[in-house]
DNA sequence: TTCTATAGCGAGAAA
DNA sequence: CGCTATAGAA
């Protein structure tokens, strides 16, 4: 082997990726090269340890990552494909393992199974709420299926007996469905694994070597599975940075890291602390700020690009003079960066209707990256609820998406006749159906248009096995008139809905040249889609800044980066204010944003803001007082002399760390207790003194106007 | 059964 | 403010 594959290593890197067989924690800072790392330690295991690609799995956060990873092995191995060789998400690799031995488990699911994402999740819910007059309830279906999930998570029993129910329901219909959810992917695997003892031992024996990314990100149910998975051969390669830990919300635990040493014996620790990425400024000021944190192992990151400028701060006086800073700063810049060097980076999802307004005002283009996904879409998710159907007919909810999709004049009163017989025959609905014709025992109106709708159904399934999928999806877009029900439609957004059903076909035909045409594996690929998957899509080919959330930047660069709503109320969130290990997360999510930027990095907010179509005020972020404002330089915004921008930030600076100060007013965005309602939050107030009326939003009363006098609320 | 207008609610992050 | 669920008319 006269190539080494440690060339262009530093030497923690080379330790690393060197290193022999055991339990291995590489502690990596943000922009110390993980992803090569993990890259070389893969070549390395083949190339000159010899190990065999079957023995190797390797996990990544998001699909996008596993894709790099790939072709990162790939290169350093001059190949065009290893077989194989695992790399993949945990849903991904989990949902891979079900397709083999699911129905070992004999839960009534086999291997044509259907992955529900949260929507379909979501549905199915409703529809049990409906049918079941659980209507009374005060939950919505989204906070039951976050329940749920939480439950599933934790694997604790529910102490609420009508949620319970619900929650029985819920996974009879998905057993019925032949349907598995998100959490369900994880969990029945883990019940695979410990189940089955021959499926056990196959994957035990199997993978020598496991190597898993952004380590920091992972929930219990994973922990378990990867315990499992490296029992036999403890080769565990570990990579993450407990700073860069966002996804509590979606179970994951900076424990899980930070106390790994404390588990098993003979851990070895590697610790990645050059970045390659920042000017020292931005990693000096990131650093600074995240070290307030208490539940970390503590790293110190450095740099060799020196010289760069100091972080910016503007503070507008409305999000939208906010916007415009963010816009002109592009164009100025602009003649030395392209647009796709920008990224602008927020909190929430809702923050990026202000800057898009402003961008197409100001003729920037731009891409929103995340929110609502091309594969969330309606007309996206009709045309594939169609296939899914004909794929898995056990599919309720694909089924009832579709019946009367585009009108075939199947209204509520055929559906119940259809569910009817379902339910007292137990059979799937797609078989109600067909029985129902065979028996005519279904009322007249209905009859013909079942027929056309069944025979749509059966015709799609032999067209899946005939055609490539592409041409499936055109055939079928034609045959139910698609295109005329979009144009029917007095929607806004009918001509990006055809756009879109066209780009459905385009993508298919991109998979069929790389990956085959098999619609299964299209269907499975569309469902663990993640945000940074839309930055390979057509879209982003276009030079355009990228606007996103924090959370979807996660793992990317870009050389100028702007976090945008540096304010009280989004860091830390307005919802994650009341622990002090929420507040931590909420840290560590502003450091992420930071860490994100390579030359240059602005951070901005506004000292009032539209939520709820309503004006709030806001208070400068707590955590801007935490970075030196050595670090720091202040700018006026466009329009110069902006004096009051200048006070408003002298004065938060001098009064600085008033962090508890937590409002001993009633005013927009303050938590507040009330004896009868709840727990709610502050929308908006009205009159003041004795008058003073507060609108509240509470989380299980829904939003209620009280005089502040007589409400007796108490302030959390 | 379908169409249309509007009330009312909502948004914290996502595989 | 923007989306959607729903009520009521056609």
């Amino acid at each position: 082997m006269n190539f080494d594959i440690t060339s262009g290593l530093n030497e923690k890197q080379k330790e690393a990726v060197l290193n022999g067989d055991g339990r291995v924690l590489v502690l990596s800072g943000a922009g110390s090269g993980k992803t090569r790392v993990i890259a070389h330690r893969i070549a390395y295991l083949l190339l000159e340890k010899g190990v065999s690609p079957y023995s190797i799995l390797s996990v990544t956060f998001t699909n996008k990552a596993a894709n790099e990873m790939k072709e990162r092995v790939l290169k350093l191995l001059n190949r065009e494909s290893v077989p194989f060789l695992w790399i993949g998400t945990f849903h991904s690799v989990c949902a891979r393992i079900l397709r083999d031995d699911i129905e070992k488990l004999k839960i009534g699911i086999d291997k044509h199974f259907t992955i529900f994402d949260r929507d379909d999740s979501k549905s199915l819910i409703k529809k049990i709420l409906k049918e079941e007059k659980f209507s009374e309830e005060v939950y919505s279906a989204s906070e039951i299926i976050e329940y749920f999930s939480l439950q599933k998570r934790g694997g604790k029993g529910y102490k609420n007996t009508v949620l319970n129910s619900i929650y029985e329901i819920y996974s009879k219909r998905l057993i019925e469905s032949n349907a598995v959810d998100f959490d369900d992917l994880l969990l029945f695997t883990l019940k695979l694994l410990k189940e089955i003892e021959d499926v056990r031992k196959k994957y035990q024996e199997r993978f020598k070597y496991i190597l898993v990314d952004e380590y920091q990100d992972t929930n219990d149910i994973q922990e378990e599975l990867l315990s499992i998975l490296s029992q036999k051969w403890k080769n565990t390669f570990l990579v993450g940075d407990e700073d860069q830990s966002i996804y509590g919300f979606r179970g994951s635990k900076v424990r899980h890291i930070v106390e790994f040493p404390k588990r098993y014996e003979g851990v070895k620790i590697i610790r990645l602390e050059q970045n390659y990425r920042s000017f020292d400024s931005i990693l000096k000021a990131a650093s600074a700020l995240v070290s307030h944190n208490t539940e970390r192992l503590g790293k110190n990151l450095w740099t060799d690009r020196r010289g760069g400028e100091k972080i910016y701060f503007f503070s507008g006086l409305s999000d939208r003079e906010e916007a415009n800073f963010v816009a002109d700063t592009i164009n100025k810049l602009s003649e030395n960066y392209n647009f796709s060097n920008f990224a602008v980076l927020m909190r929430t999802n809702a923050q990026s209707r202000a800057v898009e307004e402003t961008f197409l005002n100001k003729k920037i283009p731009y891409q929103i990256v995340g929110g609502l996904k091309f594969y969330e879409r309606k007309e996206i998710k009709d045309i594939l609820a169609y296939i899914k159907l004909a794929i898995n007919p056990y599919d309720r909810v694909s089924l009832l998406r579709i019946i009367n999709t585009p009108q075939r004049g199947i209204g509520k009163t055929t559906i119940e006749e259809i569910e009817t017989i379902s339910r007292e025959r137990e059979i799937p609905l797609f078989n109600a159906i067909k029985e129902g014709l065979e028996e005519k025992t279904l009322k007249l109106r209905g009859v013909s248009s079942l027929q056309t709708f069944l025979k749509i159904i059966e015709e799609t399934l032999t067209k899946i096995k005939e055609l490539k999928p592409s041409e499936v999806v055109a055939w079928l877009i034609n045959e139910i008139s698609y295109e005329d029900y979009l144009e029917s439609h007095n929607d806004p957004n009918k001509e990006s809905r055809i756009e879109n059903i066209w780009q459905l076909v385009s993508a298919l035909k991109e998979f069929e040249e790389k990956e085959g045409a098999n619609f299964e594996s299209f269907l499975e690929r569309q469902a663990l889609q993640s945000d940074q998957d839309e930055l390979n899509g057509e879209s982003s080919k276009r030079d355009s800044v990228k606007v996103m959330t924090i959370h979807s930047a996660k793992g990317l660069e870009f050389p100028v980066v702007f976090i945008i709503g540096v304010e009280d109320g989004y860091f830390p969130h307005e919802f994650s204010k009341m622990k002090e290990e929420e507040i931590e997360e909420e840290r560590r999510l502003l450091y992420v944003g930071m860490t994100r930027a390579m030359d240059k990095l602005f951070l901005t907010n506004s000292r009032t803001r539209y939520i709820y179509g309503n004006v709030v005020e806001r208070d400068p972020s707590p955590f801007l007082a935490e970075i030196p404002q050595k670090y720091i330089e202040k700018v006026y915004g466009v329009e110069a002399g902006k004096k009051l921008n200048w006070n408003i930030l002298e004065d938060f600076f001098e009064e600085g760390k008033e962090f508890g100060r937590e409002n001993q007013l009633l005013k927009p965005g303050a938590r507040v207790c009330h004896k009868t309602y709840g727990v709610g939050v502050v929308l908006s107030t009205e009159g003041s003194g004795e008058n003073l009326k507060v609108n509240v939003s509470f989380s299980r009363f829904g939003r209620k106007k009280l005089l502040a006098k007589l409400a007796k609320l108490e302030i959390l």
